[in-house]
DNA sequence: ACCTGAACACCGTTCAAGT
DNA sequence: ACCTGAACACCGTTCAAGT
């Protein structure tokens, strides 16, 4: 029967969970699905925009939520942290498909944080950039966690769960820090 | 004659900036050096370790400097983003090496972010956290930013200077924003 | 419209064998 | 100690040709 959009990007998360980004290549994806690699090609125009589809899947689960302007970014973020922290190799993916700009999900989530930032008072021309500030550090610190947790997962020495105990707050703390400047900035704006 | 580590090292980075991240690969660099591929493996353990000496060269023009917390972590990270920006794909290889580790540059420069977190008064258990999170801003930010300057200096449309002429500014808001994020955190917690 | 088969132009890494 | 040659096991992408 015929190959839709959803099928292939349902096995690439699937073979993404099972194997990790390293073995989620076009050609190991077509056998899979048992099609020839050129078939995924008449679907997507190349790999960078199907990664982008994956992502958008793996986002799904992140949806937006109430509260002032500071229950919403931390909401938002523990909701991103979780989402990436559910697949393999999710933070990774999802990062490289953002700094690649396919992932139009991200770009949503950008734009929610944005308007909180708008809603602290932070001037119009720089709600964007405090967004992008929040998402580098989700993204930059869940890609580390996920890597020390999954090197843990096989290594497993000693001193690992200790880390693994500790990155929640590790989490909390750099983005209290965030709320916290943007707090303290439009205070001394206003 | 022989190969050294630091020929190596040179040719690659040679290699990256005038092709990009993409065409620098062990076979290319082995062909530019006149060297079969598997005499570079003789130097390096692996394609990640010699990135990550790469890495490293990139960032040594990076040294640290005095003045108060606030001066400390504006100038280095400041230095950092110039570093990064001066080489092609510079951001996206530092990116890459610190994610995976192989940095010894990168480590030095957590430290050195740690202890201006510390002199602002952050608490010992969470100096590490405030230095990640201003890392991951600067490596985050500059992959961006850097992505948007190449793509523009190939595609060329108009408004991309615009973009370009206020990178400077975003830079400095989101830094300020966790510097502020570190001062009233410190505030709230003396 | 959708897919196959086969090709093009590559990869990173290993390792016996040479000097 | 340092390197070559050749192999192993792959890649992403394209495209004429088929149905």
């Amino acid at each position: 029967m015929q190959l839709h959009k959803r099928d292939v990007v349902e096995a690439a998360t699937a073979l993404l969970d099972d194997y990790g980004i390293a073995d989620l290549s076009m050609r190991r994806l077509a056998r899979d699905l048992e099609v020839s690699p050129g078939a995924l090609y008449w679907h997507f125009a190349s790999k960078q925009q199907l990664l982008g589809a994956v992502a958008d899947r793996i986002l799904g689960a992140v949806q937006d939520c109430g509260g002032d302007w500071q229950e919403r970014i931390v909401q938002t973020c523990g909701r991103l942290r979780e989402a990436l922290l559910s697949h393999t190799d999710g933070a990774e993916l999802v990062s490289a498909s953002f700094a690649a700009g396919q992932s139009a999900v991200m770009t949503d989530l950008l734009a929610v944080l944005a308007a909180a930032a708008a809603d602290a008072g932070v001037p119009a021309d720089s709600t964007e950039s405090a967004a992008r500030t929040v998402v580098y550090f989700v993204l930059g610190s869940t890609v580390d966690e996920q890597s020390r947790l999954q090197w843990d997962a096989a290594g497993a020495d000693v001193s690992a769960p200790v880390w693994a105990e500790n990155s929640d707050a590790r989490f909390a703390f750099g983005l209290r820090l965030l709320v916290d400047g943007i707090a303290a900035h439009t205070r001394a704006d206003v």
